[in-house]
DNA sequence: CGAAAGATTGAGGTGTATCAAGATCAGTGG
DNA sequence: CCACTGATCTTGATACACCTCAATCTTTCG
């Protein structure tokens, strides 16, 4: 299990909090922040839910290891994965400022998440200095990548949709320091589809085609990157 | 001009900040802000840009009166609508954390905007109680909103992406005090497609049908709401 | 008034959804 | 251990919604 992290690595923090955002650089000093506040951890097995949307919300959610979606409810009833998040990511800012929380959080494999109460953060940041902004920081930060996420949605069609999101994954998977070219999917195809707005068949065709055209190779959820530069050249281009 | 505001009345403030969130409540206290911070008044013809993307970010930027567009750039260059906003709602939190604006803003008819030094709200902040959770409540909001957006857009066809779109339209309408049965859209045909990544011609088509089947009536940029369930119905349906 | 931009409508092509059938894998229990 | 079941994934054939290209009409503004 490369991604399952030594529990006993969580006693010191030389970690940031990145945002989900592509390209982006701000981040919470977790440092700081632990030592004003009192964090639960949780373990979670796979399929488990860490929240439902609606229950009532009182803490942002830090993954420490694993990984998880978060999906959305269409007014039909049909889900919608509106991210997937993995270690270092924070879950459940978009439901500052409600109730209850605005999404439903599941775990794509067997994770570990930390618990930051809310007025706690909140007290934090009056006394850190530094800190206000940085939580500032990650909720644009957050909003930056939906409205990228959107742009690309938009403008591109199917299978540069595809290229793009193996681009953010391994990015993401880069920046934790696993490999950029050879990593497993946490996720189902059902649920990429869901997140590129496409259908799951369409997810399917695409990632064969960019097999057959030697950028990647795949083997169910298993994908080595093959030429970077090709994958991104699909993924501005039509 | 049934959108345009009296000058003069901006002198009290009865005012609140809302998200461009639909279905959302949060608000920023304008009246505690205006105390600990000193705005600078704009005047902004049609046309005009109220930031470009890439200029150095200094201030948040509350409508005053009219409406703007916010919207970014494809790798390939294109133009993209990320938002509609108009009056009571803030312009910029997107950027926030960054050392430049992320998107452009350009107003879609005479407007007056003010200027928000973001120094000078984080110093606020500090002092103001509650006014802290109402700017992280703001910007949650601002990312639900974008989301909701994400799941219509991914979920909905074009028709009834164009039938959710004035129904947004026209609760924010209502929200300003104007009529939610009548109102003037500011923007161009152009600029819904693009905020709703379908053609415009797609728009045109899809306006013209709702109209056949008298849930509204159009002419031009004037739109009457004759059925305001049928459009509902129409909005959630494929 | 004339030019340019915006809007509407039509005809035809393309990409993705839909429907359907197999193939592969994970988990279960006999 | 293997048969069995359900979930996941892949691949194919067809249909349809939207895009593309194009013409016409209206409005706006210099």
């Amino acid at each position: 299990m490369s991604t399952s992290i030594d529990p006993s690595s969580t006693r010191s923090l030389p970690w940031t909090v990145w945002p989900t955002a592509p390209s982006s650089d701000a981040c919470l000093d977790l440092e700081a922040l632990q030592q004003h506040l009192a964090v639960t951890r949780r373990k979670h097995k796979a399929g488990q839910h860490l929240f439902h949307a609606g229950q009532p919300f009182r803490a942002l959610h830090l993954i420490h290891s694993g990984s998880f979606k978060t999906s959305g409810l269409t007014d039909d009833g049909r889900e919608r994965v509106t991210a997937f998040k993995m270690r270092g990511e924070l879950i459940g800012v978009d439901s500052i400022g409600l109730g209850s929380y605005a999404c439903d959080a599941v775990a794509l494999e067997d994770s570990e998440s930390w618990e930051l109460p809310y007025p706690a953060v909140m007290k934090a940041a009056a006394h850190v200095t530094g800190l206000q902004e940085q939580i500032h920081a990650a909720l644009a930060a957050e909003i930056r990548c939906d409205r990228s996420w959107m742009l690309l949605l938009s403008t591109l069609a199917a299978e540069p949709r595809v290229a793009a999101f193996l681009i953010d994954m391994a990015a993401r998977q880069a920046r934790m320091g696993y490999s950029a070219k050879h990593f497993i999917l946490r996720m189902s195809r059902l649920d990429i589809a869901s997140f590129l707005a496409i259908k799951h068949e369409t997810v399917s065709r695409a990632l064969s085609h960019l097999a057959d055209r030697h950028f990647i190779s795949v083997q169910r959820r298993e994908v080595r990157v093959l030429d970077a530069e090709g994958l991104r050249e699909m993924a501005v281009a039509a």
